[in-house]
DNA sequence: GTGAAAGCGCTAACAA
DNA sequence: TTGTTAGCGCTTTCAC
């Protein structure tokens, strides 16, 4: 193993100047940095992480804890995994992946043992258990996912709000005037998970101020659970034309069953999916949608984080703008 | 932050008997253990990560390489990470998250730096541009997937010829004569990546030994490409009664399309697929399947790995058995 | 612009 | 069974 001390003798300095050479903090003689940065190279020179560590207090990792819950659509967690560690990488940091087996627990172990800078929670509930730790630590940390109290806390999310209003308000510009929500899982709210809530609040609010009539149902995925709940609504809700879905795993099947009653998309029925832009577009009708945009929350969050540990920025709230994609699933209310 | 010394003070030792308390190393006095760990809770200490990993050369951490390629199934990538991830814990190793971004210089940097004791690598192809430099470090790994030369390397996989063998003998003995298999898109192939062409071989030879015809087609996910395919088949082998399914994203549609063109599964076709659980399970038919052991995958990868990190096991390929789950997709060829 | 040297907190001989 | 101590490889102050 080749140390910071043997490239400094091989380039005839002192440890200090290939130190410095090495984090920039001083400025070097042209002639002494190309001398440094040559040894470096012919010994095959790698910084010790942990020497680093111990002597800076920083070990240039973030953590990321992505807990594991089955009822979370996977795709959209591992994007965001993968937007952080790149991102992560691209400002000098590695990623610690971090998963809800060890419970709130993972918080004080990372942060106690210096084993990361930060960190990064994702899925964050309303009410999460990790954040009373996480307002002890001294270790910044930034949210995916706004939780009930965002008092002394960086968060970064879709504004789910702002995307129910506008799925509500696509729909009541094409003069649809009975709207279907397809929700998560009966657990996914139960859970309170802030992100079904506040897309339930948007909704609703919009609904309200245009005086539509709004009917919302969570349901499970797959084609069973589905079959049930379309047949509940549109027995509640006869004048039912517009829906708007916001669970991946019953997009397929509503739409096979709304084929299989011979009503025709768009023409009969309009449908909106809250969803990864590869569902909406992968579907056997093309979704009109608001995508999750999972790769800019990652890189915000990273970016959140890393300013942060920099010392830069405070706590706040960032919020994506949602945007929706008109594709071929909505059109005009059918004449009545 | 508390050290280790301050523990020591505390509890009136020395420094290395807490050391030793807590890695048992060597044997304590109940009196002076318990004396200790009363003085580590009390503080509130936490071990110094980046202090140990300086002072014993070993950081406790693997490494876990993940690759972004759009063209694989996402849902077993972030299983098997999160069986790591798991598994690791269990062991006592956290796990670093890299992506393939950076490419074959993470292998470097972090074998290098000491940042991972170890590293798992997902997605390996037949030629992976990883494997030289693998081979040069002193590290050990283990890689998820086979490459085409695995002298030296340790490798946990499913084994995908005995699964293709599998599939062919639940047709073949019910009655099916003339096989059709749908494969993952054509990149994937070109890539030579090793699960796909493995399948592929298992399927062909025990084709070959009953006896059966056999035509593979690779094909992109979605219903568009999925309908081509199906057509093509159907063109080239209209006797064509059983399908194996080799693509997470081709399942769906090739339900869908045999529905509408009324042919019945398992009445008229069968189909078998290769694919996670869960995807066989929420189809539209209930699939017979061979499932993706992704967690068995990733708990495997690393306990081989803590295996070769303690010094025990050599360089071993692991092959887990395929099972054939049957449920609604298949039953006895139609009668001619 | 460069060097010397004091730690950072822990582990693991070596001693007792 | 326990204590003493010499580093591990790097960063960073202080001095020049």
């Amino acid at each position: 193993m080749v140390t910071l001390a043997e490239v400094a003798q091989h380039a005839g300095v002192s440890a200090s100047t290939v130190s410095y050479v090495l984090s920039g903090k001083r400025s070097i003689s042209v002639n002494t940095r190309q001398r440094v940065e040559r040894s470096i190279r012919e010994l095959g020179y790698h910084p010790n992480a942990g020497a680093r560590a111990l002597a800076s207090s920083r070990s240039n990792v973030i953590a990321l804890m992505v807990p594991l819950r089955t009822d979370m659509y996977v795709p959209v967690m591992m994007e965001i995994a993968i937007a952080v560690a790149t991102s992560a990488r691209a400002h000098g940091y590695d990623v610690l992946l971090l998963t809800g087996e060890e419970g709130p627990d993972a918080v004080r172990r990372v942060a106690g043992s210096g084993l990361a800078d930060g960190m990064i929670l994702m899925d964050v509930e309303l009410d999460d258990e990790r954040l009373p730790l996480l307002r002890e630590t001294d270790r910044p940390a930034v949210l995916i996912g706004l939780p009930a109290d965002t008092a002394g806390l960086t968060c970064v999310d879709l504004d789910f709000k702002a995307t129910g209003a506008l799925c509500v308000e696509h729909l009541a510009q094409r003069g649809h005037r009975d709207i279907a929500v397809i929700g998560e899982a009966p657990a996914v709210y139960e859970r309170h998970t802030g992100f079904a809530e506040r897309t339930l609040d948007g909704l609703r609010g919009r609904a309200r101020e245009l005086g539509l009539g709004l009917l919302h149902r969570p349901c499970e995925g797959g084609y069973d659970a589905m079959a049930v709940t379309l047949a509940r609504i549109l027995d509640e809700r006869p004048g039912t034309t517009g829906f708007v879905v916001q669970n991946e795993s019953a997009v397929e099947p509503l739409l096979a069953l709304l084929r299989q009653q011979g009503r025709a998309v768009p023409e009969d029925m309009s449908v909106v999916a809250i969803c990864p832009e590869q569902v909406a577009v992968q579907a056997s009708v093309r979704l009109t949608s608001v995508a999750i945009p999972a790769q800019e929350m990652g890189r915000l969050a990273v970016e959140q984080l890393v300013a942060k540990l920099g010392g830069r920025g405070g706590d706040e709230v960032v919020l994506i703008a949602p945007e929706l994609t008109v594709r071929a699933s909505s059109g005009p209310a059918p004449a009545r």
